[in-house]
DNA sequence: TATTGTTATACTCTATAACTATA
DNA sequence: TATAGTTATAGAGTATAACAATA
């Protein structure tokens, strides 16, 4: 962007933690806007792409399995989500969303307003610079 | 990147997402290596700045004002950081990294390998390019 | 024997409300 | 009156350990 390169990693990782900030930040408020925690809002948004057991569901959010029993549990008393019995294992439950859960999980992407407008200040060009940028450092390996 | 844009602002959000939660693994790790909470990390990253009155980090952190009272008790237990008296306003506490608290500060930025390693695999060029973007979307309003 | 999900426990984070000491 | 920081409280997240059911 300029001639003279200026950042060096430990100014990028300084962004990056301001950046997560910021997102993290909008979506804590999107999912406090559906009186949802942001632990809860992460899981519906991973139950979003399709259904998952227990365990998957706490290795995606990289924390103890012990902790979704409570999670789905608070999620599944307000009609949000639902265990299935597995066919395959019957030691495994699948968590569904609901039609509810997936109304209020899009009402969250919905809500994060200040997220969309800073990427919606970029030309479609730059959105997938970035996007393939992301994609090399966070992604692959 | 390719002559056809293909990122459109939902899949941008979905890869933020994603790469922010791959970001914050990698942060809770490496405050977890030094027996601190994610919570109490971050604190310690904003503290790493300068000097903070109470009231200005709970802004910081967006978090409401009795939370910094524990974090920054457990914190203050432990010898990172203490509190100090404003000269300018009897009521302010101004909160200070000891020499052990920058240390600490600093070995986790060190941990955060994945995250680094990331970033290193990009030209000078594509960092800055990213860091660019990231101000853009994150930072100017 | 190993794995899935749950329970019990203890600690931390979080917001709300009420309090004090300043301004 | 308003603001900075603390305390009390209750609900939620978190990891550890132990357990029953199943593989």
């Amino acid at each position: 962007m300029t001639g003279t390169p200026r950042t060096d990693t430990g100014r990028l990782m300084e962004l990056l933690s301001v950046s997560l900030g910021a997102y993290y930040g909008d979506f804590t408020l999107a999912a406090a806007s559906e009186n949802l925690t942001a632990s809860q809002g992460k899981a519906l948004t991973v139950l979003r792409r399709g259904p998952a057991a227990m365990r998957s569901l706490a290795d995606t959010l990289t924390c103890d399995a012990s902790n979704m029993t409570g999670i789905i549990d608070r999620l599944e008393k307000r009609g949000l989500v639902r265990r299935e019995p597995s066919p395959s294992d019957r030691r495994v439950k699948n968590v569904v969303l609901t039609a509810e859960g997936e109304r209020v999980t899009d009402a969250i992407r919905a809500r994060m307003s200040a997220t969309r407008e800073g990427l919606e200040r970029l030309s479609a060009q730059d959105r997938d610079t970035l996007h393939s940028l992301l994609e090399r450092v966070f992604v692959s390996q």
